[in-house]
RNA sequence: GCCGAAGUGGCGGAACUGGCAGACGCGCCGGAUUCAAAAUCCGGUGGGGUCAGACUCGUAUGGGUUCGAAUCCCAUCUUCGGCACCA
């Protein structure tokens, strides 16, 4: 056997077997314990980044780990394949077809992932582009259509100018496209939305069930921004209706002394009655209105606004109030318009200043002598409080009043309690080609009718022309928009816009289950075997976006009665960024590392183990080439040692070895009880913590074990322990390092797959130590140790301790006030 | 501005529940092997101090709780992430 560790003569040999032997096939119905691990899948861009590297890698020791320990595993792979790449590659190339190119890439990027010896159940597999899978997605767009879950409408939507197209609000960040980062416009357009709002308060809920990071979950519960207040209706003589605003402080009403609303409010243009000034008015509206966006909506603005002529009647207290407009209303959330409290909000303050509007402060800080005087207060409080300037309710403390203040206004048909979201319904209407037809008819008799479930999938026609105009380049696909009424038969026009491809990754973690079924997205049977995925892992850049949509998805899914739970995924590992000199790797910045170069010179093995043990999984990870040799001058220690003792190790029956029970030497026993020390460790950071770094750390320290014993051993070898020590610690690499052990598994006599072998067990009587060492301390700082019988009392231990020399000259002359002992680890001696 | 996470050797990181700070790896230094080198093996490696030891300082900074703090509490600084005129 070669001392050397050459993975180029074994790496591609074993995938090719492991293929033919579907060792990683996942069987429904198996009579073992089922486990779900999934990695997000990626879009099809042609090429295995690091961070795919990083993810996968860790998801296949997880899976290998749990098959391992006896479960019945699924671990599958697919495609995120629709998206607008596949679509500007051709427009920009012209020769090739999106189909094409995304094929192509699903073909290479597969490639990539076998030279990695992921264990993946390939049969599997889903691509999101496969009319196959997009029946299903179409399915359930209907299935949510005629559950008024999706819905048409026209309002001003984001509009990205370089992706023409609109996108949802989740895809803009800072007013910039989440993809291509530009600037965001707003258009009115009539669009498809889904009813996500109706399932806020149940996004809410379910996080408390999640196995998720905290912070993950605070994310997406600013994201949904519940807020719990009331809406109150302000009747406005002038113009006989009624200005409802909403507020979360109800109790504050008697400090609304002037009304705000934002220039887009419907009834700006009835509500300026100051015609001697109208001209003015409508300038500054058209002025505000024609602000960017980000400028608009920015707090650092500098508050604007002017009068309308009109008044509205505070309906609690009676009094007339001035009706403003102002730049710092929006009209996408609440009701466009506000009762302002100058005295409580800081917003309202700083307007009321600069227009010198009435403040009026009706809230008294509890711990606050002198009364609060709105004349002459210097910011606008906010804190909790009891009342004051409001009649009969002076002296009830914010809540009461809260609650005090609703119970009237709902008796008096005022106003009723609300709650209200900053999450807004999911825009997944798509200006593209190149994703799945929202499959809907306009006909002229019929109106909006959805296609039949038998005439699914709405294919996507090959033969059209993908220059981006903003409008779907389905528009000119004639054979394609024409079509015929479902419902009566007539001429009709199909829908012409591509669903959102966040809509296909939002249930593909279903399709996995029962991938083949034609009848079906997925069969209850499956789900009951199968979901929810047990550990889900992926970047934290999808911590709003693809999670919340997955988890409304599911929702839905389930309230149609094909699934039990409403929540897909009950853990979630976000793993970290790969790091190049402190950066995230990208073209721009020129530190990008080929997955594929370190493959071919250091083959898989190496770099799942360096990506793996470089850093814990959640936290970002510094590429380092001196670590990857680092990680294979590892795998080639682990290789020489069995190469080196193959003849003391090779065709020993583990199985049949009592250690327990055989006389070891003092080194013997350490080396057997190092092995089952290090199977604890490994064992629970790789299923309780996730934190394969320590686990790789625990395995290296064996090895090291294992290498000072044969140095210290030469002469007299124990050749079943060193066997069974050998073969205990490459089962333990194995979801680590996949390749080589098999070959080192095959290499010592085996002679069926290493991943089909049993994980080690741990025995606690084998891991006990007889003796211990306990750290003593004088006045908490370390002085002396001393070696004791693991068993030993507190009393003797005492005993002992007080009988070193060190602790006799620190306790000489000194009173004693106190001994703490921390049995099997330490004795802190006080002393005065 | 608000919310959250983090800050430990030259570097990546470890210390899981308050109990030996720096496991493991990288780098560096020394030794063995070699004609020599690479590779490999063995040993050392936080700072100060010393022939060596004793000792001493040390987990962003300042304070606190405790017999004992990287870990808990308060304040400050820095970095990263999220939200941001949300009524």
């Amino acid at each position: 056997m070669q001392n050397h560790y050459d993975f180029e003569k074994f790496e591609k040999k074993w995938q090719k077997d492991w293929d033919d032997k579907t060792l990683y096939k996942a069987k429904n119905k198996d009579e073992k314990d089922n486990y779900y691990v999934l990695e997000m899948f990626p879009y099809p861009s042609g090429k295995l980044h690091m961070g795919h590297v990083r993810v996968y890698s860790i998801g296949d020791v997880i899976a290998r780990f749990k098959r391992m320990e006896g479960f019945n595993v699924l671990h599958p792979m697919g495609w995120d394949a629709f998206g607008l790449p596949a679509e500007n590659a051709a427009i920009k190339h012209g020769n090739i077809h999106p189909r094409e190119w995304t094929w192509e890439n699903i073909e290479s990027m597969k490639e990539q992932m076998k030279a990695m010896g992921l264990s993946y159940d390939w049969d599997r597999e889903v691509a999101t582009a496969d009319p196959d899978y997009y029946k299903w997605t179409q399915w359930f767009f209907i299935k949510m259509y005629e559950n008024d879950l999706a819905y048409k409408k026209e309002q001003p939507v984001n509009w990205c100018p370089s992706c023409d197209t609109v996108l949802a609000n989740e895809q803009v960040v800072n007013n910039r496209c989440e993809r291509c980062d530009t600037l965001v416009e707003q258009k009115e357009l009539e669009q498809w939305f889904l009813k996500i709002t109706e399932y806020a308060d149940e996004l809410l809920e379910g996080h408390e069930e999640l196995d998720w990071p905290e912070r993950v979950k605070t994310m997406q519960k600013n994201w949904i921004g519940r807020s719990e207040g009331m809406s109150i209706n302000f009747p406005v003589q002038e113009i006989d209706k009624e200005l409802e605003v909403f507020t979360t402080r109800p109790d504050t009403i008697y400090g609304a002394t002037y009304m705000v609303l934002s220039p887009e409010h419907p009834y700006v243009d009835e509500l300026i009655t100051d015609k001697e000034n109208e001209d003015e008015i409508r300038d500054f509206i058209n002025r505000v209105k024609n602000q960017e966006d980000m400028e608009r909506t920015s707090p650092e603005t500098e508050k604007e606004g002017i009068y309308t002529g009109s008044y509205a009647t505070n309906p609690m207290t009676g009094e007339e109030i001035p009706i403003l407009i102002a730049n710092y209303v929006l009209m996408e959330y609440g009701t466009g318009a506000i009762m302002a409290v100058p005295a409580h909000d800081q917003r309202d303050f700083d307007f009321a200043k600069k227009y010198d509007l009435p403040i009026k402060a009706v809230i008294q800080p509890h711990d606050k002598k002198e009364k609060l005087d709105g004349s002459n207060m210097k910011e606008a409080y906010s804190e909790d409080g009891y009342l004051i300037n409001s009649e009969k309710y002076n002296g009830l403390n914010v809540e009461e009043a809260f609650d005090k203040f609703a119970n009237v206004m709902e008796e008096k048909n005022i106003g009723k309690r609300e709650t209200n979201y900053r999450l807004r319904d999911w825009l997944i209407s798509r200006q593209r080609y190149w994703g799945a037809p929202i499959p809907i008819v306009y006909c002229d008799q019929c109106g909006t009718v959805p296609v039949d479930e038998e005439d699914l999938p709405v294919l996507l026609p090959d033969d059209v022309e993908f220059s981006a105009t903003g409008i779907s380049p389905l528009a000119k696909a004639e054979d394609f928009v024409n079509t015929k009424c479902p419902k009566c038969g007539g001429d009709a026009k199909r829908e012409i816009d591509t669903m959102d491809t966040f809509v296909d990754s939002s249930w593909y973690f279903l399709r996995y289950m029962d991938s083949n079924n034609q009848k079906l997205p997925f069969s209850n049977e499956s789900a009951q075997d199968w979901f929810p995925v047990d550990q889900y892992i992926g970047g934290i850049e999808h911590a709003i976006l693809h999670l919340l949509y997955a988890r409304f998805f599911t929702k839905v899914i389930r309230d149609l009665d094909l699934l039990d739970e409403g929540e897909p995924f009950t853990k979630w590992l976000a793993q970290g960024m790969v790091l190049k000199d402190g950066d995230k790797m990208s073209k721009s910045k020129g530190n990008v590392v080929d997955p594929s170069r370190i493959l071919d010179e250091y083959g898989a093995d190496t770099a799942r183990l360096f990506i793996l043990f470089a850093s814990p999984p959640e936290k970002d990870l510094e590429w380092s080439e001196a670590g990857v040799e680092g990680a294979n001058r590892f795998l080639n220690r682990v290789w020489r040692f069995i190469a080196e003792n193959i003849d003391d190790i090779k065709d020993v029956d583990v199985s049949k070895i009592n250690l327990a029970q055989s006389n070891l030497n003092e080194d013997e026993k350490e080396l057997h009880r190092k092995l089952h020390e290090t199977i604890q460790k490994v064992t629970e950071d790789v299923s309780e913590r996730l934190n394969f770094n320590t686990a790789i750390s625990a395995i290296m320290e064996l090895v090291n074990e294992l290498y000072s014993y044969l140095v210290d051993n030469k002469k007299q070898l124990n050749e079943e322990l060193l066997a069974f020590v050998t073969e205990k610690t490459l089962l333990m690499l194995a979801p680590f390092a996949p390749h080589m052990t098999e070959e080192l598994w095959h290499k010592i006599g085996h002679k069926s797959s290493i991943h089909r072998a049993d994980w080690p067990e741990f025995e606690e009587e084998a891991a006990k130590k007889d003796e211990i060492t306990i750290v003593i301390q004088i006045n908490g700082k370390v002085r002396d140790r001393v070696d004791v019988d693991a068993n030993i009392s507190e009393d003797a231990l005492k005993e002992k301790v007080f009988k070193q020399d060190k602790v006799q000259k620190y306790t000489e002359d000194k009173e004693v006030a106190k001994t703490i002992v921390i049995p099997k680890k330490l004795v802190n001696i006080v002393v005065k």
